[in-house]
DNA sequence: CTCTATGCAAATATTTTGCACACAT
DNA sequence: ATGTGTGCAAAATATTTGCATAGAG
């Protein structure tokens, strides 16, 4: 149950908050827009607004539970922060979102980041990639 | 003169595209949003709509004269396509916006999408940093 | 002259907020 | 009981579009 996630991160087990965390967990692709799970919740016959998906959504944030990013399109999409740390390669095709890990990557830019001064708090990193060889219709 | 640029990418050269060109170019951090240089064109007596300044960038990156990013917050920042590629460092203190290249950076990035079967169309990495041993207001 | 570009206002899209009521503890 | 959480509608923010007119070639 992950009552224990939302009481360790202190936030109150309601309904809204917990059907949010399943879906996110739930969801094969992983990263959901916030439409996106407001409409699965629909068809879920949940009856949860909207706002407050946005609001709990900013809330795990915050929390440390989820990881917002900004792909491309004018909207973000969230992803549980399960697991360790990784970097996201976005199938331009499909818009299929592979993550990897690459801790030479990792490195090197803690390295740059000290050779100006600063110590890293954060990053993101995004491949726009198309597969390999892959034909447009001719 | 700039109106080569225009030309050569295949646009009009109108008095709007000259002048936020030019704010493009005069602007020192090199990253606006549409909202900046809008400011700016009113702050100089140009008669500009914002929703040129958004379609004419919107074109400038088709073209690939400028280039959009979407840091942290709502809204995107635009910066000239002049000289190699590179990457980003913002302050988190400051906002100010670093740029650096490595070499090993993107040679690394290549190879874990090929692991993959993919080719890399295009990229964005950005760190968020704060300056080293940074103390906060005690 | 002809067709594209622009300004303005209205429309969209995305996310946030105010408020009265519901719910967790 | 008490304070936080939620739904709904309205606001705020960021960007796009329709349309009549202005301007480039």
């Amino acid at each position: 149950m992950e009552s224990s996630d939302l009481r360790s991160a202190g936030l109150k087990v309601t309904l809204p908050r917990l059907k949010i965390l399943e879906m996110l967990e739930s969801h094969p692709a992983r990263h959901m827009s916030a439409e996106d799970i407001y409409r699965k919740l629909m068809d879920s016959e949940e009856d949860i607004g909207l706002a407050t998906v946005y609001r709990v959504l900013t809330q795990f944030e915050a929390a440390g539970l989820v990881k917002r990013h900004h792909f491309e399109g004018g909207h973000a999409v969230f992803e549980l922060e399960r697991g360790p740390h990784h970097d996201h390669m976005v199938n331009l095709d499909t818009g299929e979102v592979v993550e990897f890990v690459s801790e030479e990557i990792e490195k090197l830019q803690k390295q740059i980041a000290e050779k100006h001064g600063f110590t890293v708090e954060d990053h993101s990193l995004v491949l726009y990639v198309r597969p390999k060889g892959g034909k447009k219709k001719p």
